[in-house]
DNA sequence: AACCGCCGCAACCGCCGCTGT
DNA sequence: CACAGCGGCGGTTGCGGCGGT
């Protein structure tokens, strides 16, 4: 096996490598003494995985040290793609599916591991109401990030808020919870967390949160309109770069046709564009608008704005979530504490 | 210390669309 | 055009770790 690190390693010097490949040896070999330790402590595991290189059977389960350096290896010497054929030639046995997923979700350089940060949250929260469970779309969006970990986040701390709250995950309450508490709380803290200026998706994607929000206070549908979400669509609006392209067109489509509707402008960006290219259309906006912004002289501070719009959302939430919340228990609530909590002990009180 | 239940994650499964023959 | 093989994607499962009792 060591013969195997130092083959990987030898040829990483030069040659037709991709790159990252020393990056993989090294963690390759952090867990060759992971591997170590497993085999001391269960024997008759490692020598089970053993046999499985005696009969033609294909392996299934968890992966061994040995098959993940034949498979960096392999990859770097050859490269990816024909996973079968890859399977095959490398001596691997084990199918073609299971060597790319292997490869993708855990031992390709560039996977970035942890929990993810607020920006990563608000991008999927944002994305998942945008393009429902399109994980592998969304995972495009978070570099470093894989479909797979994407969809366990959402399965287990995602659903887990939406059990708490005691409602389907896919139910019109749950999104506007989402989308009036959670996710402008989550711009706050990426706000409070960086306090710097932020990559150009993360800030576009702060932005449709809040325009979103205000718009889905503003509007009839949403089951928690209220008087104060007039002022929180103001709110967004003058502050929003997005808000100051809006054009006549949308303003048309707003059922009540008093504000232009913030929301239907990128939609409308979205569809003019094709969905796909709807990130290009919001930052070509914003870019706009940025510009506009500049010849008026007013400096737009997104992340002030995204604070203020927070304590108006969360007020004007707040005062039609009466009777809501009432019957959870504090157990279900508040019993975690974490840096994902959804709820706090203020909101309780209020919502009460 | 032992047991139990829950949670998170890695891996598998089945389906679908694409491509080559 | 039909078929087979393959890769990609989303859903599901099983296992290990961890916290509570």
């Amino acid at each position: 096996m060591e013969t195997a690190l130092q083959q990987s390693a030898a040829t990483a010097g030069g040659g037709m490598r991709p790159a990252g490949a020393a990056t993989t040896v090294k963690k390759a070999r952090q867990e060759l003494e992971l591997e170590q330790e497993r085999e001391l402590r269960f024997p008759q595991a490692a020598a089970a995985a053993d046999q499985g290189g005696l009969d033609e059977e294909l392996r299934r389960g968890p992966w061994t040290v040995d098959e993940d350096l034949t498979l960096i290896n392999y990859i770097a010497d050859h490269g990816e793609g024909r996973w079968n054929a890859l399977a095959r030639a490398a001596g691997l046995k084990r199918t073609g599916k299971s060597c790319r997923l292997r490869w993708l979700n855990y031992l390709r350089p560039d996977v970035k591991r942890g929990d993810f940060t607020a920006d990563e949250q608000l991008l999927i929260l944002d994305l998942h109401s945008r393009w429902g469970n399109r994980w592998s779309k969304i995972a495009a969006h978070l570099p470093g990030r894989t479909d797979n970990e994407i969809k366990n986040y959402w399965r287990t701390r995602v659903q887990k808020h939406a059990k708490q709250l005691n409602c389907d995950v896919n139910s019109k309450r749950f999104k506007d919870a989402m989308r009036f508490l959670w996710m402008p709380r989550l711009a706050e803290r990426a706000a409070t967390a960086a306090h710097q200026p932020q990559p150009q998706h993360v800030a576009a994607a702060c932005n449709n949160v809040l325009v979103a929000a205000a718009a889905a206070a503003n509007s009839s549908s949403c089951c928690w309109s209220s008087p104060r979400s007039s002022a929180v669509t103001t709110a967004a609006c003058s502050g929003s770069s997005s808000c100051s392209s809006l054009t006549s067109e949308s303003a048309h489509n707003d059922d009540d046709g008093a504000r232009p509707h913030a929301a239907a402008v990128l939609a409308a960006a979205a569809a003019a564009t094709g969905d796909d290219d709807y990130w290009g259309a919001v930052t070509t906006t914003m870019q706009q608008n940025h510009h506009q912004q500049q010849q008026q002289n007013e400096q737009f501070d997104f992340w002030s704005t995204a604070s203020a719009l927070q304590h108006l959302t969360t007020a004007a939430a707040d005062q039609d979530l009466t009777g809501w919340v009432q019957g959870f228990s504090d157990d279900g609530i508040l019993s975690g504490s974490s840096s994902d909590s959804l709820w706090s002990l203020d909101d309780i009180w209020r919502m009460q």
